[in-house]
DNA sequence: GCGCATATTGTGGAAACCCGCAACCCTCGG
DNA sequence: CCGAGGGTTGCGGGTTTCCACAATATGCGC
């Protein structure tokens, strides 16, 4: 899915004139009329970020905001509305709202905080992949792999880890060197780089 | 310097009131009636947060804020405003203050959040000593030594190191294990874990 | 039952690592 | 001038790792 703009609004007419605005920078945008809409339609694989109206019919925007982190959701969200009050931006900050800008606002400021949304949601995005290719390489290891990594990663000579294992050091040098093989590293160094900050 | 709640308003009866709640909570806390009064007591070393008024005689709260940020303060501060605007909170939320509460408030809330931000610092700096303890560590490092750690890290042989610094294989055994020496590890894997996250 | 993946073990040798002992060179400070 | 600290090197020998070749056992799906 290419990153969109997804908006939120129970207002045609504002959801037509941002979507327009956003659409006339070169934005993909796409326009829900209630967050059962959007939530219907969400899924996590849904990338760039969500423009969201507070007030609405039906269920609420921070209502929606909890619901999509809720299901793990991190698509970054602005909140967009007419009537807010600071301990609802407060709120809504705190639990990680991208930004909270007040209806009217300048149509400038507004694509610039979609075009940073999006950007950090890109930022974010490559991260995760980079950390799941690892946790992809992990899941292919088999257990006892698994378990002598542990090991290694102790910074246990293969002696002490055949000794608590009880197996022998044969055993423990073919695992060892099949992990490797299937982490892609050639030492026990770039393993422990590699999962660097992991469990 | 003990964890204190730094107080920072230029009203003296707000100031005595929440000094006196602090307090009877038994938290330490110490007042200020300007920013200018504060920022000229503040070191990097003071331990706590920081509880800001936003409109003041001078200085007022979220100038504070930046120029204490500037100099590096990870004080978390908790502004406390009788006529906040969004724009205003949205602001200081995003340059990362700890949260942004309205007066009046409830007592409970504000003493709350005043120990969630005392615990938010204190968990910062305990991460923050460990660090500076890896640092200072390195920092009794030669330079060859840390020449050699950084082909360590890498994932190098030591013949490859050898190599790359023009020296001889038993030199590089050597260094490599006085840096281990002071380190206070005895695997290269357990280098790469206490470094894990840093350069 | 056969093929396959996984786990296990052994032998033996090459390569890499670890380390004590001994030594030389240089620079800097007393 | 001499000692201390840092950088350098060689030798010898023990330990550990790496790997090819070879083999056995278990469980699982077809």
């Amino acid at each position: 899915m290419t990153p969109h703009a997804y908006l939120v609004d129970d207002d045609d007419a504002i959801r037509d004139s941002l979507s327009w605005l956003l659409e006339s920078r070169g934005l993909h945008c796409l326009s829900y009329p209630s967050a059962e809409d959007f939530l219907a339609a969400w899924d996590p694989s849904l990338a760039g970020c969500l423009v969201l109206d507070i007030r609405m019919d039906g269920m609420s925007g921070p209502e929606l905001f909890d619901i999509l982190c809720e299901r793990g959701s991190t698509l970054p969200v602005i909140f967009l509305t007419g009537h807010g009050d600071v301990p609802m931006a407060v709120s809504a900050l705190k639990k990680g709202a991208f930004d909270f800008v007040e209806k009217p606002c300048n149509d400038n400021e507004l694509v610039d905080r979609v075009i940073e949304a999006l950007k950090l949601d890109e930022n974010r995005r490559v991260a995760a992949s980079d950390a799941d290719s690892v946790n992809t390489l992990i899941a292919r290891l088999t257990c006892r792999e698994r378990e002598v990594m542990e090991l290694v990663l102790a910074g246990k000579l293969n002696k002490v880890i055949a000794d608590e294992l009880q197996i022998s050091m044969r055993t423990v040098e073919v695992h060892r060197a099949n992990l490797f093989e299937k982490m892609g590293v050639r030492t026990a160094v770039e393993l422990a780089q590699l999962l660097a900050g992991k469990r």
